[in-house]
RNA sequence: GCGAAAGUGGCGGAAUUGGCAGACGCGCCAGACUUAGGAUCUGGUACCGAGAGGUGUGGGGGUUCGAGUCCCCCCUUUCGCACCA
């Protein structure tokens, strides 16, 4: 140990044993509860910024904490490398992208290695290599045997600035997911996954993981697959046998429908419109509302317009004849692409009739509470021809809906929909807004799709025995929108596994987020060559027990993970349903914007980014992950600060000098042993040790790490206030100064790694803290607790005076010591007590009159 | 527009969940040591007031002996969703 604290020295002294001893490496087989702390994987862009040194930091602080508490913890990293900017970088500077991506991946490496995050590297998995991609291949034809994988021609979401299909997570509101550019639609032949297939688990399951992961992510999720209860209704067109299908939440509201309503895109439309007059303006209507949207314009911001079709259909509950009309603000991809119109109880079909004048009756009347009790009965008057000024959406009771009248809206949806289905005009349903997985892209640098094309046997899979599918050294990087690996001729011409005549490749590629669905698996078994993992190692570390990331992934990654473990699960791979029992999303790293008052997140195109190299340099991996954690709780967003990295600096060099200054009589065990009693002062430093002790355990565990760095600054500063001389130091205050220097020291250690081993060291325990386990120190339950309570005596809700208690101070003895408090008998004198409340521990209240 | 969450010093944020508001850190002020200080150490730092004391957790009301915390109304901010029938 050196007298001063040179972070480079001890960084790289800790990282060349950490690496030589293989200590972080988690061995399958061994009888220590198991683990597994994850951390989304990285995209090799080049540079590690600070959300990752953020991302890692708090894995890695957990990671140590469970492993100094004697787990066999799995920490392991690796690389989401397959994706567009590395082919981005091959049209623009006509690089190699598989050359580009290892460069970037040994780079951040390296910067990983730097900040001395406990990874076990004999686990790195990288996806672009084929011995991980050959896997997405296997999965792949698993799920097109199971009929999980289709393809079918559809209109895609089409990025006309990186050329390229994007998933519908992927252009969420209208615009790509990467450059935020308008998204447009594109007819094209696709691959997709079956997730529908999964989406009423993936709504189900919620209940398995609810206490584990934030509620804002499990709202989205659940949003996101959007279940909803309704019901199918037909409603017969008029002098036709056909019948038009509708999708409603509300049948109960059904003897107010005043039109159905269809979308421009509806394949019945054509057939109803034969021979109509008004066939051509319709289709002109319908090509416009197309163009609409096939301008990625979004809906929803468009006025709501319609066209009469003259078409009628009879409402089967009433018998009523409705006009058909055709709208745009009716969705082809939700539902049945026709809805029932009830203005008086729904916004959208309020909004629409009052443009076009179409008759609004209200068919559901408002109920108090009382009357929910007894028989239900309208508040307001059933009057048909009231003008009604606002759509009413709540659940009420039914008016003017011939015998359903008088019964309550979720009694009503339940018969009238099995009176729909009891007479053939309709059922019960569930819909989800969910749509099946597109995987297809147009790309070079992804896993291509494992089949094939034969003139004779049509498409093929590819056998297994054949994976995987290689992709080439290179193509050509045009970036025009069509596949590179089309312009490859060995790639694309083969043979076919049926009939060995000449085939064809097909020349899409996965997306990316097929590879990052079950990567987490790969890691337990990264080298195994026959099979994907063993399910057998996999049932010792999975589920992951605490999977951290940013919350950009709160839709997209985390909803194909848990659609891929569901399958995963039906091919008898696992055996469980949710594949991460606790989920930490982290808030973004800002930054100040030059010459602004606004903070973004940290980027390269603003000018705002913060080197972590740079940090490490100037004030050491510890510092700058230590600020890191304490800056901010770890939800939270991190604004960062240069100061505050010097204060973290501040406060691992006081411990070093503390330590230092300690070092020599700590590592001394075999000096005068304590047999006299323990100074006031040293009790109080003993008690502050226990209940740090006992509070980070407690925060560590909840992740709580900022008030865990506060905790253990509050220690250090309560050991500095502790001004013993260690020269001249009894055997009772050195005891109980290396009780508190060595919790400081663990406690520290899951913050600042490389410090905590330095100093545990320094403090006469050699090769560092790893070396004997478990090491986390356990707080004596009697001294982490107060020694006495200071509790508070008011009279009259005001605060006049304190007494000291024991902490067991039974009710009685608590009241009757404050009654006989001086200021309180002074103040209750002459007055009436009414009544003294007593709460243990906390207070005693006198009032008086 | 709909939905959810959140508003505490100059700043990031604490508060054992209804019990001494502002822990811890940054910043700032003063002092010490220094040729020097953007190093280090010591002390101070919610607001008003010379003081005793008073006031304070976005605003207003309420429940309670007691409210940052619970309830109602309003304001503001952030984030989700955005014609999903």
């Amino acid at each position: 140990m050196d007298e001063k604290y040179f972070p480079e020295q001890i960084e790289n002294k800790w990282q060349q044993r950490w690496a030589e001893s293989g200590v972080f490496q988690a061995p399958t087989d061994d009888p220590r509860e198991k683990f597994y702390c994850l951390e989304m994987l990285p995209y090799p862009s080049g540079f590690l910024h600070m959300g990752h040194v953020r991302n890692y930091a708090i894995g890695d602080a957990l990671a140590w904490f469970k492993r100094l508490q004697g787990f066999n913890v799995l920490h392991p990293i690796g690389w989401d490398s397959f994706g567009q900017p590395a082919e981005q970088a091959a049209i623009k500077r006509g690089v190699n992208p598989r050359d580009w991506t290892e460069q970037n991946i040994a780079h951040m490496r390296g910067q990983l290695k730097r900040l001395g995050i406990s990874y076990d590297w004999s686990r790195e998995i990288a996806a672009h290599r084929p011995d991980y991609y050959k896997w997405d291949q296997w999965f792949f034809l698993k799920m097109f045997e199971r009929g999980l994988a289709y393809k079918k021609v559809s209109q895609v979401n089409w990025c006309p600035k990186e050329q390229t299909v994007l998933s519908n997570e992927q252009s969420s509101g209208g615009i790509c997911w990467r450059c935020s550019t308008p998204v447009e639609k594109r007819d094209l032949e696709q691959w997709f996954l079956k997730i529908t297939d999964y989406a009423e688990q993936l709504v189900a399951d919620i209940k398995q993981i609810e206490d584990g992961w934030p509620d804002k992510v499990l709202k989205r999720q659940s949003d996101w697959v959007g279940r909803s209860e309704g019901a199918y209704v037909d409603f017969p067109v008029k002098d036709s046998d056909k019948k038009i299908r509708v999708f409603t939440t509300r049948i109960d509201t059904i003897y107010g429908a005043n039109a159905v309503v269809m979308s421009a895109e509806h394949p019945l439309l054509a057939e109803l419109l034969e021979g109509s007059s008004l066939k051509p303006d319709i289709e002109a209507f319908a090509q416009k509302i197309r163009t609409q949207r096939a301008a990625g314009r979004e809906v929803g911001e468009e006025e709501k317009e319609g066209l009469n079709t003259g078409v009628l259909a009879i409402n089967p509950f009433s018998g009523e004849v409705l006009p058909v009309w055709v709208a745009n603000y009716v969705l082809m991809e939700y539902g049945t692409g026709a809805v029932m119109s009830v203005p008086a109880h729904d916004d959208r079909d309020f909004e629409f009739a009052q443009k076009y004048s179409l008759p609004i009756r209200q068919v559901i009347a408002p109920v108090t509470h009382q009357q929910l009790d007894a028989e239900p009965t309208p508040t307001t008057g059933g009057d048909a021809s009231a003008e009604i000024k606002h759509s009413f959406t709540d659940y009420g009771v039914l008016i003017n809906s011939g015998d359903w009248g008088g019964k309550l809206s979720e009694v009503a949806m339940r018969e009238m929909a099995e009176h729909a289905k009891t007479n053939g005009f309709g059922e019960p349903a569930v819909t989800y807004r969910i749509r099946d997985w597109g995987v297809s892209r147009q790309r070079f640098w992804g896993a291509p799709v494992p089949m094939i094309y034969c003139d004779k046997d049509g498409m093929v899979p590819v056998p297994y025995d054949q994976l995987p599918v290689v992709l080439p050294q290179t193509a050509a990087f045009t970036g025009t929108g069509e596949s590179p690996l089309a312009g490859v001729p060995e790639f694309v011409n083969t043979t076919c596994p049926q009939c060995q005549g000449p085939a064809r490749r097909e020349t899409d590629t996965m997306d990316t987020f097929v590879d990052s669905s079950w990567y987490f698996f790969r890691y337990l078994d990264p080298r195994n060559e026959g099979e994907a993992f063993d399910p057998n190692v996999a049932k010792q570390w999975t589920p992951v027990d605490q999977y951290i990331g940013g919350d950009s992934h709160a839709v997209m990654h985390l909803i194909y993970t848990r659609f891929w473990t569901k399958f995963m699960r039906d091919i008898g791979l696992v055996n469980f349903d949710e594949p991460v029992k606790r989920l930490l999303t982290q808030g973004m790293v800002t930054n100040r914007v030059e010459g602004t008052d606004e903070w973004k997140a940290m980027s390269k195109t603003l000018g705002n980014g913060v080197d972590p190299d740079q940090m490490i340099q100037i004030f050491g991996a510890d510092a700058a992950r230590l600020f890191v954690l304490f800056a901010a709780p770890v939800e939270n967003e991190l604004r960062w600060s240069d100061t505050g990295i010097e204060g973290s600096v501040r406060f691992l060099r006081r411990v070093y000098t503390m330590v230092w200054k300690w070092h020599e009589r700590l590592a001394d065990r075999g000096g005068p042993q304590p047999a006299g009693e323990f100074s006031a002062e040293a009790r109080t430093l003993r008690r502050k040790t226990h209940q740090t002790i006992a509070k980070i355990t407690s925060d560590l565990t909840q992740l709580h790490l900022n008030t865990s760095v506060a905790a253990l600054m509050e220690l250090f500063n309560q050991i500095s206030d502790f001004n013993a001389d260690p020269a001249t130091a009894s055997a009772e205050d050195v005891f109980v100064v290396r009780e508190a220097l060595e919790s400081l020291v663990i406690l520290l250690t899951p913050f600042a790694p490389h410090v905590g081993e330095e100093l545990w060291e320094a403090l006469g325990h050699a090769g560092g803290l790893l070396k004997e386990l478990p090491r986390w120190p356990v707080a004596d339950p009697e001294l982490a607790r107060r020694e006495e309570l200071e509790i508070p005596i008011q009279v009259n809700g005001k605060l006049r005076s304190r007494v000291i208690a024991a902490p067991d101070v039974s009710e009685d003895d608590l009241r009757a010591s404050a009654l006989a408090d001086e200021r309180v008998r002074a103040l209750i004198d002459g007055h009436e007590v009414v009544k003294v409340i007593v709460v243990p521990r906390r207070l005693v209240n006198i009032v008086i009159r």
